[in-house]
DNA sequence: TAGTGGTCTAGACCACGGG
DNA sequence: CCGTGGTCTAGACCACTAG
């Protein structure tokens, strides 16, 4: 683990410990310096990665302060960890298992039309359906995967299994009207809205390596995004 | 402007001319640093930039490479700039423009209760209308407003004209059903599917200034997100 | 005007990728 | 093994905030 990992780690306990809040000021840069033993960039580095995750803002001149905390039982939508961590376990049908190419906008954000699983799933939380996913692994680059794989965590598995990093993704939305077939599994009407998600995950050496179709049900699902214009 | 945006700018631009593409390299970091002949830091902090733009990841021990382009006509969710910079000029209609206090679910993004300027107003591109917006400023920060600017871009005048820096925001969205009200403005029917965002936005001082409801038209509107995990 | 974050540099050393 | 990006430091100086 980073140096600066860590420290953001030992901050962001910090701020738990303290019970910090929205507008609550953290010490200052020095003194964080002094506190954890490290050089200024290691702070500034650590604190750029509590500000990428929403929790902390820099005010030149004054001080960094804790942000508002995001609401309860909300998805982020730009996290690569995807709802893994915002959701008590969910439960995962799997609803098909095969090997295929993927047809035509998925082959094309995969950048490939080679042999990939596919592998459409219906995952709940708290028996409640709340999206419905259809997936393309190149079989290149996840040369191995099951069923039982399928109906736990992919990305975990791509993770620690395959010790691969997931890097960067490409998300095309857009909202629309639920299909008969669509509304069966997530037992709502056919006509009804939902979220459609066209994404595209990436290593860390840039080559795609799963492109997806994710169809939210709109009852079950909500999202955020805490964005900040924010470098070191 | 900063030196790093300033290379920051070069490189994108060096990134046109050379017609670059999706798994292009740039040059090495070495030789950006002797090209525009600046520090290893500066160079990173603009790389850095266009990471978080999307426009580049980096491979340790590898290289620099360009990132596959967005597609047309999408808006981004998370940029603080929202589709200005995405759309071609937006029209606008203004509503209702008053004086009001916030309700509920709003003053409490807004992290105050007191009198706000409302406005409500309709935003359609090539005649369409894309999304309806009822915004609520705090009067004590936006101390001018008036029905001519919400004609045009409320956020350019807030940074041009107040001079004011936004810094980062809080999105809230889900998906639903048209009210018959807002159908009537999206050209829509009531029933048919909406993104809903509650959207918060702050200063460079961590005071909330804006916070609206969105509602966008499914069939107008469409959007993605370019993620990446990323630091210097 | 003191204090705090922001920018920038030079340089040492580390970790990874690929021939 | 070499070249490349990644981490980390020390330190100089700048820019902004707030009393």
């Amino acid at each position: 683990m980073k140096k600066y990992e860590l420290v953001a780690d030992k901050i962001k306990n910090y701020i738990n410990k303290e019970q910090l809040h929205h507008g609550d000021k953290l010490p200052t840069i020095t003194d964080l310096m002094k506190k954890y033993q490290v050089g200024k960039s290691t702070i500034l580095q650590a604190i750029t990665l509590l500000t990428q995750r929403g929790i902390v803002y820099k005010v030149q001149g004054s001080g960094v302060f804790v942000r508002p905390t995001g609401q309860d039982g909300y998805m982020s939508l730009t996290d690569n960890a995807g709802f893994a961590h915002v959701l008590k376990k969910p439960t995962t049908e799997v609803i098909e298992f095969s090997e295929k190419k993927a047809p035509k906008p998925i082959s094309e954000h995969l950048h490939s039309d080679e042999e990939c699983y596919f592998i459409k799933r219906l995952r709940k939380q708290d028996g409640k359906p709340f999206v419905l996913e259809e997936s393309y692994y190149r079989k290149s680059i996840v040369p191995f995967m099951s069923k039982e794989i399928a109906e736990g965590s992919i990305f975990d598995y791509i993770r620690e299994g395959l010790k691969k990093e997931i890097r960067f993704s490409d998300k095309y939305m857009r909202v629309r009207k639920l299909t008969a077939d669509e509304a069966k599994y997530l037992e709502l009407k056919e006509g009804d809205p939902c979220l459609e998600v066209y994404d595209t995950f990436y290593l860390a050496n840039g080559t795609a390596f799963d492109s997806s179709k994710l169809v939210y049900n709109y009852k079950n699902s909500k999202f955020y995004d805490q964005s900040s214009d924010d470098i070191i």
